[in-house]
DNA sequence: CTCGATATGTTTACAGTGACAACATATGGC
DNA sequence: GCCATATGTTGTCACTGTAAACATATCGAG
């Protein structure tokens, strides 16, 4: 049929057409690829099966045969984005030299991805934990990891650092959905001013 | 055909059948009656215009008659939503008699609505503001002006208010968030003291 | 190398959705 | 009493997620 060759492929490269080992290569990897574009991307439209499949050049029904349903496919996305939230935490943490200047970088890259890609990061968190996946394969590992010992780093003699890095969580997490959802405007000022105030003003 | 008068009417009363002014008395307002208890049933289905309109024994597309389509319903739905939050956080306000306490109490107060309604907060703030509406006629006025009130009170002498504001509500918004998303668990205990950080522990 | 078993992809079809147009009916002002 | 208008209904359309039946490529065993 050849229509496979000529497949439009505006999006979805990155892990699509991996030789020819199996029929697409690498489906399911294309697969996220693509639907991560298209949530970068950023228009507002929900993102349908039958255009996912059509970006990565395949017939709808495909994706059956790596996701059972469509949950099952915006759970992996919202890992991977979780995953990538994770690494640009870490990088930042590392950007900054640890201690307290870098527990605050990884808070400020926190909102900050929220607010460069705002899809991924809602469908990160939106999906309800657990109940689907059990616990454990998490792609929000490494942040969470990064949170406990920038709290361990930053105030070590602390009562209840369970406490602490807790209301860090949440005022990052806060800002992050109050910027998204247009509660409060976007200022790279304003967000090192407020995460400042909880994660070490002072460094 | 009386086939309005045998409607089943499971929910979507208390604003219904207002006796005979119109066909049905106040539709609109019972729609969104009946959605708010749609939403608070929790039942995790999408809420669905045929599913709403049976509710309110009306034929589906009768709702387009009050709003121009279903994201303006979800729209009047959130509105409604936050002036509920407002009014608790008000009545959280004074019972507690204001002050430190009672600026604490709102926010204590944001987050279990949050868990008490979980659909109905995360609708209500969901929905990107402006765009749609233009400012004013926000259903969240009272719960901004609390916000207002409640630092400016508590502490006076403060370089920026508009920051510690800022800092409240985000911490708050942050915890309901992760909550609701199963993040992490209800613990009302814990709410407590992580807001007494920043709402004033002292008090 | 041949051949079946299996994994992958396609076609077709179906129930459910939001939305529109045309039609029906009650309300209220003149 | 009568008509303009607000409200509710029926029928229909494009679209969506998804399942069943069918087609094809890949790989291991003989």
């Amino acid at each position: 049929m050849a229509s496979k060759d000529n497949s439009v492929n505006i999006k979805g490269d990155g892990a699509a057409k991996a030789a020819g080992t199996y029929h697409h290569g690498d489906l399911r990897a294309a697969v996220i690829a693509a639907g991560l574009t298209r949530l970068a991307e950023g228009d507002g439209t929900e993102l349908g099966l039958r255009a996912l499949a059509r970006d990565v050049g395949v017939s709808a029904t495909a994706l059956y045969r790596h996701f059972p349903d469509k949950e099952a496919l915006l759970d992996a996305l919202a890992d991977e984005g979780l995953r990538r939230l994770g690494a640009l935490q870490a990088q930042a943490w590392l950007r900054a030299g640890g201690g307290h200047a870098g527990f605050k970088a990884t808070g400020i890259a926190y909102v900050r991805f929220a607010y460069d890609e705002p899809a991924v990061f809602r469908l990160s968190f939106t999906r309800q934990m657990s109940e689907r996946c059990e616990p454990g394969a998490d792609g929000g590992e490494v942040g969470y990891n990064l949170l406990r010992a920038g709290v361990a780093q930053t105030m070590p003699n602390l009562e209840d650092p369970d406490t602490a890095a807790l209301h860090a969580w949440a005022l990052v997490h806060g800002l992050a959905m109050l910027i998204l959802d247009r509660r409060i405007e976007w200022d790279e000022a304003m967000v090192e001013e407020v995460v400042g105030l909880t994660f070490g003003g002072k460094a």
